[in-house]
DNA sequence: TATATTTTTGTGCAATTGCACGGTTTTTGT
DNA sequence: ACAAAAACCGTGCAATTGCACAAAAATATA
């Protein structure tokens, strides 16, 4: 962590560099300092976040979809990005630029934030400026992921999110799945897990990815937990995605396969208590997960882009895959 | 105004170069443009605010002399920085970004914001981060004064307000002060004048900033509103600072002595029925108009740093020079 | 249509910045 | 106390950037 001054220091030659527009040698030379040592410590200042470059996007909405999604399944609120023309990579970013706004707006000193850590949470969680908030304790919703790309893991996001939030972060020591439902009921009996839980349970904002069961996309491949059999398995007895660890199927019931129960984390009748869940997810692979997410009945607001939303909306208005077979 | 494919551009130009440190070059190659094409698009954007620099400085605020703030002048909210050591020039912009937080914190979509300028409140208004925020509308509350300093004047920055905020701006086209009250009658009367002040008047929320009437600091002094002779006039007959081009006493009663009558703009009772009116003032030399300007009981927020705090409450404890001399 | 005027674009160069490297000081462990 | 490790610091140079100036294109004006 930086201490005061450190920090101080940093923020004044990124003001002056960023703000002011001053070469590194004329701060040098105010504060006493050689222009390498400028130099680095604005190094440092970027990657401490101690400035923080918005990109202010040229956002357009699409009230109309948003109202269809809106009615369709039941939420609070719905931001539906209209796409730039060339820009596929930002798309993402930009979605959970979105999402980080209407977090910003929404939690008011004193919240409890609970985090389900995922790709799309970290582009919100990176989206969201660090400033005033009052205070907001950020708890991990779910346990560890061993995840590939490090800087994405459940630890290191839950404190920079805390950070930015300037509230206490309340980690949650556990990985995310376990080998059997007895060890997950220890695990969950233990004190140390339980009160995260606790908290998260009671939390007055949740934050949710939406996973997909894939096996060359899935996280849970990805990490391991599940091989790309096991996924298979799943998807034929129903399940098509997760929120938190937990599988539902395309309807949006909980999986009874025998999966949730070894998941260390919030349950989706947990989540249903918190006033509002928002979730952020993006791409046509994930339609089918993010369908059933959305007849799960959690989630209060959603965000996503167009592509997305028009895949979603078609694809609720026919039968799905799977009833397509019943018939014949 | 900038149309959305160009905006577009300059966003993807500003995210290339900043947030993932592309050189220039890299940038033109990637896009098909000319280095120097780039170069120029970054610093439109920068010019634009497409791409803006947020500094994080470690706040320290000081909730006990918060408290004394509130108790002492009936606030809602105050807010007390903690100044740093050496840095003097960044004070009011300090103070200023955290008005600008609670400002974020408090708009919601739909809501109207009316808007005195200043010094103070221009801070406010460059801290004010860009982004999704709804849809706020952006009302000036009073008259243009003629600054000195450029892009300091009412209009842009109503402007460059309403375009943070994504809401329309209602600008009041007429001189802050006129000759005489009849002329000011005549003015207010006229359909163009008499409209933003409605609007204004019904705000949610107003941003105004502390005048004091010292001749040598004084904006009145020096857009040639009011003449030294004119300032002292008034500090003997009693006055002692204004909001909004209102004068005020020590106590914190207008000032009758014939000038307010004359401004163009929101006066103390408008005010008072607006829910939040939220204030920012930094400095010793004003200490005197900020005390006036707590005890007329228009203010529900108030942002200062400790030094201006502590001399305030110093100030309010024991018996005004004015009362002094009475009292000999 | 020819000409003036503004705007856009690119070249060349000087200023500024990023960084590898080696030296120095501070910290840590024994 | 001593050595090893780590953190810190500044020099020199190559890469990058900022910008003055001129050419070219677009636009307005007569």
């Amino acid at each position: 962590m930086l201490d005061f001054a450190e920090h101080e220091l940093l923020a004044q030659v990124a003001a002056m560099y960023y703000v002011e527009e001053l070469t590194q040698d004329a701060i040098a030379l105010q504060l006493g300092l050689s222009r390498i040592k400028i130099y680095r410590l604005l190094k440092q200042a970027r990657a401490e976040q101690v400035i923080q470059f918005t990109v202010n996007w040229p956002v357009q909405r699409t009230p109309d979809v948003e109202l269809q999604l809106c009615r369709g399944f039941g939420l609070r609120e719905a931001f539906v990005l209209k796409p730039s023309s060339s820009d596929r990579t930002h798309a993402l970013a930009r979605v959970g630029q979105l999402g980080a706004r209407f977090l910003e707006q929404t939690l008011r000193d004193g919240m409890t934030l609970t985090v389900c850590l995922g790709r799309s949470t970290f582009e919100v969680i990176h989206a969201v400026r660090p400033g005033f908030q009052g205070r907001v304790s950020v708890v991990q919703a779910v346990g560890s992921m061993a995840l590939a790309t490090p800087g994405l893991d459940s630890a290191s996001l839950t404190r920079e999110l805390a950070a930015k939030l300037g509230g206490a972060a309340q980690y949650l020591a556990a990985p995310m799945v376990v080998d059997s439902i007895g060890a997950a009921e220890m695990l969950r009996s233990q004190r140390d897990v339980q009160r995260p839980l606790e908290l998260a349970r009671q939390a007055d904002v949740a934050l949710v990815g939406v996973g997909n069961l894939d096996p060359a996309t899935s996280e849970f491949a990805k990490a391991g937990y599940l091989s790309a059999d096991e996924l298979t398995r799943i998807r034929q007895a129903g399940g098509v995605g997760d929120i938190s660890g937990q599988i539902f199927t395309a309807d949006g019931a909980a999986y009874t396969g025998g999966f949730n129960e070894r998941v260390i984390g919030l349950r989706l009748e947990d989540l249903r208590t918190i006033p509002t869940v928002i979730s952020i997810a993006v791409g046509a692979a994930k339609t089918e997960a993010i369908l059933g997410a959305l007849r799960t009945g959690v989630l209060d607001v959603f965000c996503t882009d167009l592509d997305t939303a028009a895949a979603l909306l078609q694809l609720a208005h026919r039968p799905t895959t799977f009833l397509d077979r019943e018939r014949l």
